[in-house]
DNA sequence: GTTAGGTACTTTGCAAAACATAGTACCTAA
DNA sequence: TTAGGTACTATGTTTTGCAAAGTACCTAAC
């Protein structure tokens, strides 16, 4: 248990809602949507990544077309679907609701002596 | 991908931040930490817990002490080791930072058209 | 005292999801 | 035509929470 795993860990569960806030803006390619939560900070490989867009492509939050690149083999660009908007909007909810409970319970503070 | 489940996927990675807490407040039992975090909307299982609290102790975050009970067999009272203070500390200061970086990401509009 | 029921903790198997890493394919340019 | 970069895919491992069954202890009813 180190702290620098802390991050990673909290990430879990949570990286469902960056993407979609992502994709929210307007689509993009994994490396975009890479390169995005890289800057906030939000550490994510390139494996899981791409894993967690197909789940959400195959749940039909997400859809795709090709497109040509100038320089490499086609991308990717991912779009919200219906579904996928609405689905952001209750996850956003969630968010909200959870940061709130666990704020809710005593912050640090030194063990009763 | 169920928005039912959303909490449960959010709630991983940070469970150990909710248990430190509720400990830092004092020793307690496992059914005492379960009662705050249900309290909390922050459902946890028998089990899941059980396996937390064994690992963190294995991690010299936690130490306990067994204590009679009137109505049952004995029960461990965990409380946190200085070691267990420090982590929690430093996992506070890391759920501040995650919460900030999430944040920062756009919230819900509809995607530009 | 023995049995029933409740409480507390343990164990085992399973599933989901992220990670690590390697692999395939496409494109440009030397 | 080959080297290197970019984009996507596939595979295996680990972590971690869940589900459910199991063990053990204690009280109380009979």
């Amino acid at each position: 248990m180190k702290v620098s795993n802390a991050r990673a860990q909290m990430r879990k569960g949570v990286l469902e809602l960056c993407v979609l806030r992502v994709l929210s803006k307007g689509e993009a390619y994994a490396s975009d949507v890479l390169a995005t939560l890289q800057d906030a900070d939000l550490i994510v490989v390139e494996g899981t990544l791409y894993a967690l867009l197909t789940r959400m492509k195959n749940a039909g939050l997400l859809a795709y077309r090709w497109e040509e690149s100038k320089s490499g083999p086609p991308r990717k660009y991912y779009e919200l679907t219906p579904a996928g908007a609405e689905f952001l909007s209750a996850l956003d909810a969630e968010w909200t609701r959870f940061v709130r409970a666990v704020d809710a319970l005593p912050s640090f503070e030194a063990p009763e002596s």
